[in-house]
RNA sequence: UCCUCGCUAGCUCAAUUGGCAGAGCGAGCGGCUGUUAACCGCUAGGUUUCAGGUUCGAGUCCUGAGCGAGGAGCCA
């Protein structure tokens, strides 16, 4: 391959794919691996990716020598090459973000790949698919999904870093369950005994305000539970923020910024991904605040009512409620099918939500707490609450719930010295991530899934 | 933990009442200057998840096991 040889210790100029519309009419050199090829006699056509993109590369015979283009027509799928060609826009180039090829005038191979490349260009069993995730990442629609999550995770500390919190992350090896009812990840500590797999920062982010006022943890979650659905991981991430001086209707504003920003910046930055995930847009750009608030007491009736519209008897089945239940899947389902924004449901009955959550005034049967709902049949993807902020009550609290009080008197001691109003909800990034993509299970939005069955690869 | 379903070529699947193990894609070779999951021709590719059983004969029926999936519960 003599003509694409470079001097020794000339530096290479090379060109993102992503970037390929700002170099129409000019020379570019590419590196990336071979994502399909297409040999059409005298033409062959390499979609070539490179990490930024996906770009065409085409080949012409009479342009190239003989040798050279019958390497390329003959180059494994997902070989490494360096290619250096012309940019030219053309409608027919396929490609994200596509509208452009690359006339192959040199192409060198790093490495011929081996010719039994397991994963076809169709679709794949899922059991396949997540055997080969380390394979399965390269195809465009985990890619794109891939990249959603980066942006949503930047986002996320965008909207943070620019909002007046201070990132203040949480121990993942902690004494025991925050509160106390999962079942969590164990592993033996030294001489302390055992130590848990952090479910949540939460309590840790209420000494952290106290400090700083407003922080945001950021970072893994690990939940033991047999959960076996399209919406649970055994290993996710989740973002939790905290602020002093907040009360729940204040959360829910902070939540409908947070959430309106993260969505817009999907948009901006991953257009081209979604287009390619088949994904409505439009749905996406209606998201904007206010969200709907409706209470625990609202849902509920509307669900009766749902329920008593049907006459499917296994939804009747599905959707047998009664007040003082926590909605399921099948609940939270129809709820949001009835909005095309998230939606708040506030108030929840106190005995189905965890030991810290304000009593509402007036209402000890209910909790100043509030989760989220995906539209679309997400679901939720934020829960949230403002925290008993009273010692004595946080106190009884504990007692009810059989927690061992010496475990939490750190806890109890950020309510004896300058206790305030306080608030904080937490973000399943791959729910959102699944939301935004459309994507039908969760464990595609994270590089290397963790579920229940699986921990290859 | 419970309910339901699945397992056949590298992948996705078919195989009639129990009667010769099949196709498409992928791979290799050949053909074609515009392919978009191209198309055409040829070639290679099988312990039908495993262990028993019924039968002249089992991918198919029966028993058990394994692995996986979807859902419920719980949750983000």
């Amino acid at each position: 391959m003599g003509r694409g040889k470079r001097a020794r210790g000339e530096i290479m100029d090379i060109t993102r794919v992503s970037d390929i519309a700002q170099h129409d009419g000019q020379q570019v050199t590419v590196q990336g691996w071979v994502y399909n090829r297409t040999d059409k006699g005298k033409l062959t056509f390499l979609l070539v990716r490179d990490g930024s993109g996906f770009v065409q590369c085409v080949a012409f015979k009479g342009d190239l020598d003989e040798t050279l283009f019958d390497r390329i027509r003959h180059i494994p799928q997902e070989s490494s090459v360096v290619v250096t060609g012309t940019v030219r826009a053309d409608k027919r180039a396929p490609g994200i973000p596509g509208g452009y090829e690359i006339g192959i005038s040199d192409l060198q191979i790093v490495q011929a790949a081996d010719e039994d490349y397991p994963m076809a260009l169709k679709e794949h069993g899922v059991d396949f698919a997540l055997d080969h995730r380390h394979l399965w990442m390269r195809m465009p629609s985990q890619w794109a999904i891939l990249r959603v999550r980066a942006t949503v995770i930047s986002a996320i500390r965008e909207w943070f870093d620019t909002n007046g919190y201070l990132n203040m992350d949480t121990p993942i090896l902690t004494p025991a369950a925050c509160e106390g009812t999962s079942t969590l990840f164990e592993t033996p500590y030294f001489n302390e005994g055992m130590a848990y797999l952090a479910q949540s920062g939460q309590l840790y982010n209420e000494a952290n305000i106290f400090a700083f006022g407003k922080v945001y943890a950021f970072g893994p979650t690990f939940r033991a539970e047999k959960s076996k659905t399209r919406r649970h991981l055994t290993e996710f991430w989740m973002v939790e923020p905290e602020v002093a001086f907040c009360d729940l209707d204040q959360l829910m504003d902070i939540e409908e910024q947070f959430v309106a920003h993260i969505v817009k910046r999907v948009l901006k930055d991953r257009r081209a991904e979604l287009e390619s995930l088949g994904r409505d847009i439009s749905v996406l750009e209606k998201i904007e605040p206010p969200f709907p608030r409706i209470s625990y007491d609202e849902a509920a009736e509307m669900l009766k009512q749902i329920r008593d519209e049907t006459d499917d008897p296994e939804k009747k089945e599905l959707l047998t409620f009664e007040w003082g239940m926590d909605f399921g899947s099948p609940h939270e389902t129809e709820l949001t099918n009835r909005f095309d924004k998230p939606v708040f449901v506030y108030g929840y009955p106190t005995q189905v939500k965890a030991f810290y959550m304000e009593p509402w005034p007036g209402r000890p049967e209910v909790c100043k707490s509030v989760d989220l709902l995906a539209p679309e049949g997400y679901g939720e993807i934020i829960g949230g609450s403002e925290r008993i902020s009273d010692h004595d009550l946080l106190l009884q609290r504990i007692k009810e719930h059989n927690l061992p009080r010496e475990a939490f008197e750190w806890y109890l001691d950020l309510r004896r010295f300058g206790s305030v109003p306080h608030s904080g909800f937490g973000m399943g990034v791959e729910r959102t991530v699944a939301w935004l993509c459309g994507t039908e299970h969760i464990r595609e939005t994270i590089p290397f899934p963790r579920t229940i069955k699986r921990v290859y690869p």
